[in-house]
DNA sequence: AATGAATGAGTATTCATTCAT
DNA sequence: CATGAATGAATACTCATTCAT
């Protein structure tokens, strides 16, 4: 609801209005539920992000080589990109607003990645390189492409890439 | 200077007064150079990046092979970053608020690359897939390692980078 | 309960929520007592004040001269700010708010005061003025004791000073 | 301007809408004033109060016995109100919204009171008591006798009631 | 009777834009 | 041309009051 609204517009750029009216229900009474808008955006952003970090790592610990597990992200990744592309286009548009109240103990999917690929290195399945600087281009490659289909430079499903994906992010990371 | 607003604070957190101070001019004598905080903002936006488009262009065509093409394109971008950080914030955090407008007739860094990875599988110099997901690819590879160096995920220079983010390119778009 | 946080905080400063949970009762139910926030505020305000008015009237009966009258009323004055100083503080705070729905047959406090003042002139006992002026005087004696005492410039109990308010009272009404 | 509606309506009861109407201007052109309403109204009663103090410590340096002193402030105070009733009435009103983050170092016409009646006692021209004690006592003869004409329980110019005022302090004052 | 969620009018404040000087 | 005071619509948020349960 209020999600939809802040992802066409942005969360400055949507009137609590906007959101009652949406949720049809009055403006008052939205605040019975958050505090401000403030903390409707980032209570939506936060939730997503957590869980989307949760699930990636369940998701890693369940597979054992390096493809298996980048397989199983990619795929999660996409499936929920064309699930619900509004909420994902918030996390993306919001990581900008929003990343300064991340705190380094929120589960992070960024970290999930890092430690994954650090993991594969000491393995020998992953090429020794700096993780930090992996795991950015690891989620490049996938974000980039959520993005242009966002913008339409792309159509039709994510999921559609999942393979795609899978194998340039393998190569990117294959040893020697 | 509006600029450096922009980039830290967001086109909407930044006032007319906060511009018209930065520039030491009135409020009022902003509006001779500008139609509106708005046309301001879209203005610098599709200056930047529309050279940046330009300029790429320029560097692919001075290159003969895939290589030595992505290295120019990739070195460039690194150093466009590490020289003018506050504008390439702008750019990042304002593609989803600005692209909307960006018309197909602009010069635009995601074409230049599309149609450098295109013209290379032409050659057989890269494997043969989808320009446009190569593109996204690609452009993700740098650019997303370019937000983390923001968020203080990766430190130092984007251009220290350079030469792996050229590798892994390379690795993605390797022919067989 | 009411009371303390409209001494506190002012009648407007003061919201239903507020009150609800000092009294331990759900915010609808205060409206099964009161027609309004505004009635309830009257309400306490109006019973303080007339009861006031109607134990200065039955103090002063009981004592025979001006001098006992009056130190019969200051004491009772000084005793029920010590007693219940949330409820006098209201009642000088809310003067200016109510005292416009104070209607001429409400027993009224000024009006107990300057029958006493008027009666001991005519008995020789007081000197002969204006028996308004001479209860605004009086009753200005008390008050602004007591409201000093509320803003800390004095300290302790008003009924410490009751036997000099009542010798000041005196000073001021003695006759030539 | 504000401040007859201030006098009228209290501060929580004016609206900026109001204010802005009474002056004749925008709402926003307000802001360009002052910081915000509560701003406003502070900056109204301090500039009252301090000056109020500050011309009646002038004006009971210029006499040399206390009942001069006395007539000449309490002569003065009178002039005040008949003068500009809506301010005095502001003072009056807003002493209790205000008082608290009156500081010390301010001027404030209780302490001017208290000191000239302090040294009245130490040359033996007052009966001795505590000063600050007498300062509320006569101060509020002069109060409350203000409050009244406010409320309409006496008609007229306060003025009219100043020598009976002075009289009535120096009575409390008298040694003996 | 009691509850407390829902209401929506009302508030202070901000800010892009205009225009008289 | 430049200025910056004035504008007033727009915004987030509050809170007295109502009413379905």
């Amino acid at each position: 609801m209020a999600l939809d609204l802040f992802a066409a517009k942005g969360v400055d750029g949507t009137t609590v209005r906007d959101i009652a009216a949406a949720a049809a229900v009055a403006e008052g009474s939205l605040y019975r539920h958050f505090e401000s808008k403030e903390a409707l955006a980032w209570e939506l952003f936060a939730g997503a992000f957590s869980s989307l970090a949760t699930d990636l790592d369940r998701l890693q610990a369940a597979h054992g080589e390096l493809r298996g597990k980048l397989r199983a992200m990619i795929g999660y990744v996409c499936a929920f990109f064309d699930r619900d592309r509004p909420l994902f286009r918030y996390l993306l548009l919001n990581q900008h607003a929003q990343m300064h109240r991340v705190t380094p103990d929120m589960p992070h999917p960024m970290s999930v990645l890092r430690r994954v690929l650090a993991a594969a290195m000491r393995r020998g399945e992953a090429r020794r390189m700096d993780a930090d600087l992996a795991a950015s281009m690891v989620m490049g490659l996938v974000l980039q492409t959520a993005v242009d289909l966002v913008y339409g430079r792309l159509d039709g499903l994510l999921s559609r890439r999942a393979e795609a994906l899978t194998e340039a992010a393998c190569r990117v990371m294959a040893p020697s």
